[in-house]
DNA sequence: TCAATAATTGTCCCACTGGTCAATTAAATG
DNA sequence: CATTTAATTGACCAGTGGGACAATTATTGA
């Protein structure tokens, strides 16, 4: 163990970051007040702006610990992984996790998402995002179809993620997990297997 | 012409519900007051909760209007085709023609799109227009691909569409409306044609 | 021309929110 | 135990936004 005893604020700042992102999920950014952040946290408001500068800066690590446990949870699989073709199905498992891919998780991506056009803090975040999950796609997809082909099924693949994830938020023609799994498995099937 | 001329009431609303969407475009739903709607249509915020019960009302009814436009512009596309195939890209090419596939106009949906959680009348549009999209996809892809592959095409390209939307309203990767088209079409080219 | 109706404005109000700050309490430390 | 430091609270403030409404202006129509 690197470190000693987890301090104070630490605690306290994945708390209420944690508390942050849960509110976001019934309340939206908007609604999302401080008040109703740290009452959730079972803290007074004024704990909220002790420990994070203001508001912003509050939801905005709130969307950097949220995209951490995603990111760790691909990585774990991508550990497990060998062949490239083990690598994209790690990605996109990780992706649908169960824990992960439900209704009120993706409420508050969606929040998230609509202030990045004037938020450059959540903007850069969204931009690494993606950015590690083309980098990734890529590590499989390359080396099974090559640089100009692979780019492309990265972006559809990419794409088609996040359009699943966009309807499971909407939670139009409620689209279930598996569902979604079997549509994203039924394209990365049939592209792959251009023999038969 | 069925009627008589355009009363000032719906004069009125539609530029109301025009500014709404615009300020959207910039400000979010948040960010969109009622002041700045009004400003923007060169009124006084009374006006505006004059012609509309509240804000709600409002971006309920601006959200219908944007919606209108796009349903119109492939609904004249469908017009013109005749093979499943040519419905097929009338659809695609419809939800990316180049007045409506902007960043700004992503930026608006998104922020719509982020409060249908709370909103059960904006969830009923976007309900409606997914429901709209699928029964379209499937008047093409049925034909092609029977019931069973036809429903299951129909999801993916739906959701690629909106991958590719959302997408466009983050920015990240600097898609472009031809990238966006290109990559739809190499799916649906590949997809349907198994034959090579 | 004049009343009735519609359109428009500006003011006012209340609830609420982000943020500041002094005061209080708890913890740590010598 | 005493003193310093950190944690926590609650009161307070200024700004804002949605919405109500009375007052004013324009339009219509008999």
């Amino acid at each position: 163990m690197a470190g000693r005893l987890t301090k104070l604020v630490d605690i306290r700042r994945k708390e209420l970051r944690q508390a942050a992102f849960e509110v976001l999920q019934r309340e939206g950014m908007a609604g999302a007040t401080l008040e109703k952040v740290a009452t959730h946290a079972g803290a007074s408001k004024g704990i909220v702006l002790h420990y994070f500068r203001n508001k912003q800066e509050l939801f905005e690590q709130a969307m950097r610990e949220a995209n951490a446990s995603l990111r760790d949870a691909v990585a774990e699989r991508l550990r497990r992984a060998t062949t490239p073709r083990e690598r994209l199905v790690a990605i996109i498992e990780g992706n649908f996790e169960e824990r992960f891919f439900q209704p009120s998780i993706a409420h508050a991506w969606l929040s998230l998402c609509a202030e990045v056009p004037r938020e450059p803090q959540l903007a850069r975040i969204q931009a690494v995002i993606h950015s590690r999950m083309h980098s990734n796609l890529l590590s499989a997809l390359v080396p099974m179809l090559g640089a100009q082909e692979g780019r492309c099924m990265a972006l559809q693949v990419s794409s088609l993620i996040d359009g699943l994830w966009l309807r499971l938020g909407l939670q139009s023609g409620g689209l279930s997990r598996t569902e979604a799994l079997e549509l994203i498995h039924d394209f990365i099937d049939r592209r792959l297997s251009r023999d038969r």
